[in-house]
RNA sequence: GGGCGAAUAGCUCAGCUGGUUCAGAGCGCCUGCCUUACACGCAGGAUGUCGGGGGUUCGAAUCCCUCUUCGCCCACCA
């Protein structure tokens, strides 16, 4: 407590520490009686390392939590990780890959082994790096979306949906991946613009009387063409209606049919219908009672339903040779350079095909329908507003969601089919099926897993205890803020909303913080792939937790990205290392002194009365309040970079540069009154710390600990939050305050400007006189130390030659620097303030000669600003005559 | 194609309900300082048609319209 601390900030030999003790006191977990604050942490894939959007989700997270429990909220900040479905499984077959073996030969059950063993081994590095960042998340009630409580709230979810007809089996087009081999939901199927391109194909009559042209993006499905549609009433066609074309390349005889979803004038009005692999098609295949022919194997090969020089070969081979024979037999029409949305799969970019299977769905309608309502009558808020229109866009236009998974890993879908011919009985069951409960055959299992965040749609309550009625799901649901990404609103924060009002009757949160995205200096997302990403452990280890998380506090406004620069670290986050450094050295000052004090402060410094401070001192706790008031509204509206901003300012502008400067006599005994300075500054650097705490956690406990008096298991993250207190406020004292630093900062800059030594001093003149000029002399000699001088003369000057300065209400400066200066220069000084004066005396005549303004602006501006003109105008006289 | 947002100093961005923080911050740049808390520091300084054009208003970076350029979300015109 009392070994000499070291001049610069050494955060990896405390981090540790700290972040161990806080954990070990509990500190993490909800306590006390106040009322429930909860945030959900979104879960990280199990195989995750912690990357930059990591690192900010949860720093943010982080800061909200802290400033609750300091608040004294009882904080439950819900940890926990997700099994991620494909992500997974992917990972672990690229290890059994390297043994040169797919999953198909290690066998389902041996795979489903390897992935928990790789899990178990690997699972949790990610929250061990979370705590790294300082996150005070409560791990005791860390979960496992894959865990027997999530799985039994899984089962319980899917199978009361399917009670209520909620959860139904179909046959449609869904978004296949060829090489994860799974359905995907259509959020998992990314739209990406591409440039690619139409061919006009012509397919013959089949009596040979001419043909018709089709337009298509993916030739390649001609060959599962069952059909060409018009629209009814198009008189082009409307002759060729019920007759039969001749499909080229397979020699298949289909039909023309008439369908109103044919938009007449797009392309030549006639759309070629392959059932089996395009959504619209499908639907005029079934209109049209057409047959579907799947001309592809699940990776996208063509099938044995083509011809059998097209077998085998990848989908884009055939595209080709398709292509190639219509050029060949004359009836490529044209090639047109196309524009359009391409499906890829959002784990493994491979293009999505559009395929025909059963699947799965969770009817949506009903769902949607309550949630958007919930946004409608103001229950639910987005954080920025904006992304409220997203919400609304996506829940109007909702279509029903694919949950079923061709994939090993996951929640097995709860369904028995009986193998029996005659019973073939369907068993939906919340515990497991051994025998058919109709005809007592044998039962087989839905082979299909559920899609992954058809367990993480759950979690705001299945991680509380749900289907059971624990006490924590009672106290801890339904929680208040959601911090994530953007792209996983429609994944998961809507669908989280949705399900909670489904099962639990009310939305599991008020608020939704979507924050921006961490990009680089291009605005490129940082990523893995593209080689941009900064890995925050190594921002850790290099300069700090607290460095990492104000930088990514400080760079971001509500809802807009972080830029980062993955080139320059320096860059990025010396601003937070330095802002850690320069806090540190500020407690180790006031410490140093406290240690000197004749009697130690005990807890509370002791009592000041007010007829004690100083002007200084009562700047200082005027400012410290108004950063309280700034700050806290800040945290409250999730600004956060603001809070940041407005204790950083605090801290380093007014504290450090000013009131520290100021006290130093004090302290150092040369003047009365330094037990007043010591309390003064050991309160409101005390107040600052609390209000830092949230965003650097470690700096701001390492340093409130040590301040006597403390007891020995104190921690400021439990600390309460400082009060605004009315008393504090004091315009006058920061109205005066800050006319001595004007005036310090005037005589700094002529000094500079003039090159006077550092070491010698100077007489000012300050023109002032009345109240203005009472504050100056209670500061006098903090002035005449500040700005250097052998002595401040409150009074013009007879002097002329010197260096002038006039402050922004009009009050002169003046040092006189005698035959010391260069009477040329001082001349082009003199002319070009003038010169600004004159610009500002000019426009404000101009104003002021304006009856417009003069008689409908607010009486007090035009008074104001009456006020700025006399006086420019007089020191601009003055300096004119001094020119002279 | 539908919806939404952004454009301010060399860079990254604040600027919220029009008028005292109105033209700002940090980084970078220039000058001078190892002043016994901090050189990861101190003091001083330079840099802007607030994307273009129009409008509303006594007054616009701020509100409205329009154009330009970027970005995000959504979308079965084959």
């Amino acid at each position: 407590m009392t070994e000499p601390l070291a001049p610069q900030y050494n955060p990896s030999a405390i981090e540790s520490a700290l972040y161990a003790w806080w954990q070990e006191r509990g500190l993490f977990a909800p306590s006390g009686t106040g009322e429930p604050y909860v945030i959900m942490m979104p879960p990280p894939n199990v195989t995750a390392v912690l990357h930059m959007g990591h690192g900010l989700n949860n720093t943010v997270q982080d800061v909200l939590a802290r400033f609750e429990r300091m608040r004294g909220r009882r904080v439950l900040w819900l940890p926990g990780t997700d099994h991620a479905g494909i992500a997974t499984q992917n990972v672990v077959e690229r290890l059994v890959a390297k043994e040169g073996l797919t999953r198909f030969d290690v066998g389902r059950e041996a795979f489903v082994e390897r992935v928990w063993a790789y899990v178990n081994e690997t699972g949790s590095a990610i929250i061990e790096q979370l705590k790294a960042i300082g996150a005070s998340a409560d791990w005791s009630r860390t979960y496992f979306t894959l865990d027997a409580g999530l799985s039994r709230a899984v089962r319980e979810a899917f199978v009361s949906l399917y009670e209520a007809g909620l959860v139904y089996r179909g046959h449609y087009i869904i978004n296949w991946c060829p090489r994860c081999l799974t359905a995907l939901s259509n959020e998992e199927a990314e739209k990406e613009e591409t440039d690619g391109k139409i061919w006009h194909l012509r397919y013959p009559l089949a009596d040979g009387a001419g043909h018709v042209t089709v337009a298509t993006t993916r030739p390649e499905t001609m060959l599962g063409d069952t059909a060409v549609a018009v629209h009814p009433e198009d008189e082009r066609y409307r002759h060729l209606v019920g007759r039969e074309l001749l499909l080229p390349v397979v020699n298949r005889r289909v039909p023309i049919v008439a369908d109103d979803a044919v938009d007449p004038a797009f392309g030549s009005g006639a759309v070629k219908v392959t059932p089996a692999h395009d959504p619209a098609d499908f639907e005029i295949g079934r209109r049209h009672n057409l047959p579907s022919i799947d001309v592809m194997t699940p990776d996208a090969r063509i099938s044995l339903a083509a011809p059998d020089r097209f077998q085998g070969l990848d989908r884009f081979e055939a595209r080709t040779r398709v292509v190639a024979e219509f050029e060949a037999a004359g009836l490529l029409e044209k090639v047109e350079a196309h524009r359009h949305a391409v499906g890829h799969c959002y784990r493994c970019g491979t293009v999505i095909e559009p395929r025909l299977s059963d699947q799965w769905f969770v009817r949506m309608e009903p769902l949607a329908r309550p949630a958007l309502a919930k946004y409608r009558d103001g229950t639910l808020h987005f954080i920025p507003e904006r992304r409220g229109d997203d919400y609304v866009q996506w829940l109007e236009g909702i279509r029903d969601w694919c949950i079923s998974r061709q994939l090993w890993w996951g929640h097995r879908i709860p369904v028995w089919y009986c193998q029996s011919e005659h019973c073939a009985r369907t068993t939906v069951s919340r515990t497991d099926v051994e025998a058919c409960p109709a005809c007592g055959g044998a039962v087989r299992q839905d082979e299909d897993v559920l899609d992954t965040w058809f367990s993480s749609w759950l979690v705001p309550f299945s991680s509380l205890g749900w289907p059971d009625r624990t006490p924590d799901l009672a106290t801890y649901y339904p929680g208040h803020t959601l911090v994530s990404a953007p792209e996983i609103l429609f994944f998961w924060v809507a669908r989280m909303i949705m399900s909670g009002l489904y099962f639990m009757g009310e939305v599991p949160y008020t608020h939704m913080y979507l924050h921006g995205t961490v990009r680089d200096t291009q605005h490129r997302k940082m990523s893995k792939s593209l080689g941009n990403g900064i890995d925050p452990l190594e921002v850790v280890e290099r300069y700090g937790a607290d460095a990492l998380r104000y930088s990514l506090v400080s760079g971001m406004s509500v809802g807009t990205d972080v830029i980062l620069d993955p080139n320059d670290l320096e860059a990025s986050f010396a601003a937070g290392r330095n802002f850690a450094n320069k806090l540190w050295n500020a407690g180790r000052f006031i410490l140093s002194n406290l240690d000197r004090a004749p009697r130690p402060l005990a807890g509370a410094p002791r009592a000041v009365r007010r007829g004690e401070l100083t002007l200084a001192d009562r700047w200082i706790i005027a400012r410290c309040e108004a950063t309280v008031r700034e700050a806290t509204e800040a945290y409250e509206k999730f600004r956060l970079n603001e809070a940041a901003g407005a204790v950083y300012r605090f801290l380093w502008s007014d504290l450090a540069d000013w009131y520290i400067e100021q006290i130093k006599p004090r302290l150092y005994g040369d003047v009365p009154g330094g037990d007043v300075a010591r309390a003064v500054a050991t309160q409101t650097f005390d107040v600052a710390l609390r209000l830092l705490h949230p965003v650097m956690p470690f700096v701001t406990e390492a340093l409130w600990r040590r301040f006597p008096g403390r007891p020995a298991e104190a921690s400021i993250s439990v600390a309460p939050w400082p009060r605004p207190d009315a008393r504090a406020e004091d315009p006058a004292a920061l109205a005066d305050f800050g006319l001595v630093q004007q005036v310090v900062g005037a005589i700094r800059a002529i000094r500079a400007e003039y090159g006077v030594q550092p070491g010698q001093t100077v007489r000012a003149y300050v023109a002032v006189e009345g109240g203005a000029a009472a504050a100056l002399e209670r500061e006098r000699s903090t002035i005449v130390r500040l700005a250097k001088l052998s002595e401040l003369i409150l009074g013009e000057s007879a002097e002329r030659v010197g260096g002038n300065a006039v402050l922004p209400d009009g009050t002169a400066v003046f040092v006189p620097l005698g035959d010391a200066i260069d009477v040329g220069r001082e001349c082009s000084r003199l002319g070009a303030e003038s010169d600004r004066l004159a610009g500002l005396v000019a426009s404000q005549e101009k104003k002021l000669g304006n009856q417009q303004f003069v008689s409908r602006a607010p009486a007090d501006v035009v008074e104001r600003e009456r006020e700025k003109l006399v006086a420019w105008t007089e020191q601009r006289e003055v300096l004119i005559r001094k020119r002279e």
